[in-house]
DNA sequence: TTATTTATTTACCAATCAGTACATAAATAA
DNA sequence: TTATTTATGTACTGATTGGTAAATAAATAA
C-alpha cells in the first residue's frame, strides 16, 4: 500500500511533525538531561502547546524514552555497529576513536545522553536513572560477548578476561563522556584513545 | 584562648549543630546530586526549619559549596593524599584501588559527588556544573604535575606523556564513578583496577 | 525587672513543575 | 449544509520549587 501515507486523515490536520519534535526533544534531553529539561522548554523549542505534546507523546517519561530510542538508533548507532568489526582491536578502536569525535562534535551537545543524562537525581526520577543504567549494562554485556568470541577466534590471548576487558572499555567510554561534558578537547581524547589502543590488549 | 568556645553567646541558643547539618547535607547531595536534593528534604533530614538553614548557610548553592568542601577534605581526602605516594605506580595504585573500595562502600552513596553530582542540568544550575568540572580539572592537573615529577625522577619512561597518562587515569576514575552509581560490584571494579595496574605504565 | 540579642516557628511569597479541562478551529463524511 | 472527528489555543489545576517576612521564644546584659 504505497498510498497508505497519502490517505487523508479525518479531523483537523496536525500543524507539527512528531518526528521533528522528537528530534528536538532528543537534543534538549541530550544537552540538559531529564530533570534539567522542562516541559515548557520542550514545547517552546517545538513550537507547540502542551496538550499537543501530551497527545503525541503521553508523558515526559514516555517522551524521554522515545527520544532515547531515537538517540540510540541515530547518533550513537556506531556504538553497536562497532561490535561488527572483524577483530577485537578494530572493535575497541572504532568505539574509542569514533566516541572521541562524537563526544566533541561542534554541532551537538558535548557528552552522551546515556552516560550523563541522569546519574544523580531525586527519588521520583529513579526510573529514568534505571533505564539509562540498563542501557549501559546492555552495551557492556554485548561487548563482553564480542570479546569472548574474539578469544574463541584466537583474536585475544587465552589468559585474557573478556568481562574485565569489557568493563575496562565501558568504564573508559563513560569517563570520556564525563570528560567531554566538562569541555575536554577532541585532541586530548584522541591522544588518550591512542594510548589505550597502543597497549591493547592489556593482560 | 582555650575558653573561647565556652564563652556564652548572647541570644537564644541554636538547637542544632551546623557541622552535623553540613554532614547531612553532604550525604544528601552526594546521594542525589544538586538538583535532586530539595531544601525541604535537607531541612527534614536536619530536623530544622528553612529559616534556620538559610541563616546558617546562606542559600542552596552556598550550602552545596560548603558540603562539597566537606566532601573533598573528608571522604575523598585519600585522592589528594595519593599524590604523596613515593612512586607513580603507587600513586595510581592508591587512586584506583582505594576508589574501588570507596565508591562501593556499603554505608555511603555509591558514586562520587564530584563526578556525578551535576553533569547535565538546567541552564540556571550551570554554576554548580562548572564548580564540579573545575574540581575534576584541578585533580587532573595535579596528577599531571605528579607524573611529570615521576618522569624527572626516572620513575616513568622518558617517552611517556604525563598529561595523557593523567587524563587516562582521571577518565578511568570518572568512569568508575559512573559504574559505581549504576551498581557495579566492588569485586568487578577491583579486577579492572588490577588490569590497569598490571599494565602500568601504558606507553 | 527590663532591654537587647539571637534563633526559633509559622505562615507566606512568586515562580515553576508536570499535567489537564474545555471551548474552538479545521479538516472529512454523510 | 450538517454531523463527526481531530488538533488546536487558552486557561487552569494542585503540588513543589527556592526563599523570606513577621511574630515569638529563650538566652544574656544592664
Amino acid at each position: 500500500m504505497t498510498n497508505s501515507e497519502i490517505k487523508k486523515s479525518r479531523g483537523r490536520p496536525s500543524k507539527f511533525d512528531p518526528e521533528t519534535s522528537l528530534n528536538i526533544a532528543m537534543q534538549l534531553f541530550w544537552a540538559h538531561g531529564y530533570e534539567g529539561t522542562s516541559i515548557a522548554e520542550l514545547t517552546n523549542a517545538m513550537g507547540i502547546n502542551k496538550p499537543s505534546l501530551y497527545a503525541a507523546f503521553g508523558s515526559k517519561e514516555e517522551l524521554f524514552e522515545k527520544a532515547l530510542q531515537q538517540y540510540i538508533s541515530g547518533p550513537i548507532a556506531f556504538i553497536s555497529a562497532a561490535l561488527d568489526e572483524p577483530t577485537a582491536y578494530r572493535v575497541v578502536e572504532k568505539l574509542l576513536v569514533e566516541s572521541a569525535y562524537f563526544l566533541t562534535a561542534p554541532d551537538t551537545p558535548h557528552g552522551c545522553m546515556v552516560n550523563t543524562g541522569s546519574l544523580s537525581c531525586g527519588k521520583e526520577t529513579a526510573t529514568i536513572k534505571e533505564t539509562l543504567a540498563q542501557c549501559r549494562q546492555r552495551f557492556e554485556t554485548a561487548l563482553t560477548a564480542r570479546l569472548q568470541r574474539a578469544q574463541a577466534e584466537g583474536d585475544l590471548p587465552a589468559q585474557a578476561d573478556p568481562a574485565t576487558l569489557a568493563k575496562y572499555i565501558a568504564t573508559l567510554h563513560q569517563g570520556m563522556s564525563v570528560q567531554a561534558a566538562s569541555g575536554t578537547s577532541r585532541e586530548a581524547l584522541l591522544a588518550m584513545a591512542k594510548l589505550v589502543l597502543d597497549n591493547w590488549p592489556p593482560c
